[in-house]
DNA sequence: CACAATTATATTGTGCACAATGTAATTGTT
DNA sequence: AACAATTACATTGTGCACAATATAATTGTG
């Protein structure tokens, strides 16, 4: 048979496996905080300066475009994480800042990195290297798209 | 700022990313084929060994439960690609095995693997010790579920 | 200035992924 | 043999992810 064909080979497999794997390591972390996976990225976003990010600017950092952003960042609104302002200077866009509670959320998750990195069970130059090839992969891949 | 919760320091952020972006590699390579990205997978699975599998055994290799899978397998067949029969033997159990439709088309797909590799841009030795790494860290964090 | 092109976001529709729950068949236990 | 437990799968509901399309605001161009 095709050894190329044979699913074990495939290193998209892998990444498949090791996403679904990881993100259900998040999850009970996340639901202490109560947020899902994507919600968390958007938060990371948001914290790293607590300025207000138009949802261009979100969807720049994270690879998501409208269709995907729009209906998140509703329920994340409803959730009181994030609030959605149309801009007065461009009518076009809107800016997403964090509510109260959404900053006060950080001290929940700031331990997570950490937990995290524990179960991964790498060592720290491991997942340096390890985060340097994934880099250098992606930038490969992504210059074929779009 | 608390540099751990730098989005651009989760080593998640980046699997996430380069999952979606190998995934979009895929797309049209797929496309001619007439296959979703997980059904590509299943189709992996089945084209292995031609032989009926049932939706535990497939579930068990690509780590997906009756949830996903019942309604994929279903689609799939409604596409005719696959064929859905009560086991005789365990009337719980339900077979899956390839249409003749479903066997021609791995004539499509046997140069897919290559195609992409070519798209990573990483060497033979470079993939061997990805997959190696990948491999090690899926074995960690899976030992953490369930 | 008119208006074509672009931009920022929203909406619709499809297909996963998964938790929770339901159901019928099989197996284990007494 | 009776029946409790388990197993294999299906269903329901929620939340992404993305292609395709729509809409309104802004920008560029003659």
């Amino acid at each position: 048979m095709n050894e190329q064909l044979h699913i074990e080979n495939q290193l998209c497999f892998r990444l498949y496996k090791l996403n679904k794997s990881i993100t259900k390591l998040y999850a009970p972390l996340l639901k202490e905080a109560g947020l899902t996976y994507p919600q968390y990225l958007v938060m990371l976003v948001l914290w790293q300066d607590e300025k207000a990010k138009t949802i261009k600017d979100i969807g720049a950092i994270l690879e998501l475009d409208s269709g995907t952003l729009s209906p998140l960042l509703k329920r994340m609104e409803k959730l009181d994480l994030i609030k959605r302002t149309r801009s007065t200077l461009d009518e076009r866009s809107v800016a997403i800042e964090l509510t109260a509670h959404g900053k006060e959320i950080k001290n929940k998750a700031k331990f997570i990195p950490a937990k995290l990195f524990m179960l991964t069970g790498l060592t720290k130059v491991e997942l340096t290297q390890l985060q340097q090839d994934l880099d250098e992969l992606l930038s490969n891949t992504n210059q074929h798209l779009k």
